[in-house]
DNA sequence: TTCAATGTTTAGAC
DNA sequence: GGTCTAAACATTGA
């Protein structure tokens, strides 16, 4: 998915446009996506939108709470008018859908507000899912209750990541800036881009990183973060935020998905291996 | 045809 | 419990 920035863009933009609207009634196409009594919100009104790591929590004023996820590709649309693509706020998984005439086969969900507009949940995977919860239950939620600090917390220091790194000798560096659990938001792109900032290579076992580093890698997690949300987000040119910018960040990526090509640094090669499971990308001259 | 894909969970083995 | 691996979810595109 859609990591923090782009999850983040999303928010932006919908709370500027579906906070407030009330919802007429909800097309659920793909039930296992749409987990809960779809019927229960009809009529309810948007509170209040949040960010929490990748995930989204749309708040009701009935009591009701809806948990977006989007997993590796979902994305969400909202059009001010249903069929009008003038007005659209889209973000999540590039592709050129977010352009299309909506809905299509990979539409999942359909919400129809009140005064016309419409909000599309399009997940090519579907990994993806909004389920419904009552509002209180949420701050309970084991996904949520486990997640480790935002990288933008003051909580996110080089003495707390020691202190789990203590606890946890074999693994390597990657793992703990994509594990959920230490540092919520982070995954694949902006772990690699990450630890190319700072020069530390993903392989490197976590207990070997110097505090300073560990500093250093806090504040490139940061400011990889701040130029993507700068620069609308990882998609493709496809995407449009909530002004109309499109998303601009993987014209930027220096290691991600570069294999085999120059090093941006040292015009050596960027190597390709696995990490957890999960494709990485690095320079093994400049990340020690 | 084969491989990799922005995420997460779960099962099995050591 | 930690760690590693593979598999599962479902589909596309290089």
């Amino acid at each position: 998915m859609p990591e923090l920035p782009e999850v983040e863009i999303i928010k932006r933009g919908l709370q500027q446009k579906i906070v407030g609207k009330t919802i007429k009634d909800i097309e659920v196409k793909v039930p296992k996506i749409f987990q809960g009594d779809s019927k229960s919100i009809y009529g309810a009104k948007i509170k209040s939108i949040d960010r929490f790591a990748k995930m989204m929590v749309v708040e009701l004023d009935n009591g009701k709470a809806m948990l977006i996820h989007l997993k590796l590709t979902g994305q969400l649309v909202f059009d001010c008018r249903e069929g009008k693509k003038d007005c659209r706020t889209a973000g999540g998984h590039p592709s050129k859908d977010l352009r299309a005439d909506l809905p299509n086969k990979f539409t999942h969900v359909i919400f129809h507000f009140t005064d016309g507009g419409v909000l599309y949940f399009n997940d090519l995977r579907k990994f993806g899912y909004i389920k419904l919860y009552n509002t209180k239950e949420v701050p309970d939620l084991k996904v949520l209750k486990e997640l480790g600090p935002d990288p933008y917390s003051k909580d996110l220091k080089p003495e707390y990541l020691m202190k789990i790194i203590s606890r946890r000798p074999k693994i390597k560096i990657k793992q703990i800036l994509m594990d959920q659990t230490i540092i919520g938001g982070v995954g694949n792109i902006y772990a690699d881009e990450s630890l190319f900032c700072a020069r530390i290579s993903p392989l490197r076992p976590a207990k070997d990183v110097q505090r300073s580093e560990l500093e250093k890698i806090i504040g490139c997690i940061r400011s990889v973060m701040d130029f993507s949300i700068a620069h609308g987000g990882s998609s493709e040119n496809t995407f449009v935020d909530a002004e109309g910018r499109k998303g601009k960040m993987q014209n930027f990526f220096k290691v991600y998905r570069q294999t085999g090509e120059k090093c941006p640094e040292c015009g050596g090669e960027i190597k390709r291996t696995v990490v957890g499971g999960r494709g990485t990308h690095y320079c093994p001259i400049c990340q020690k």
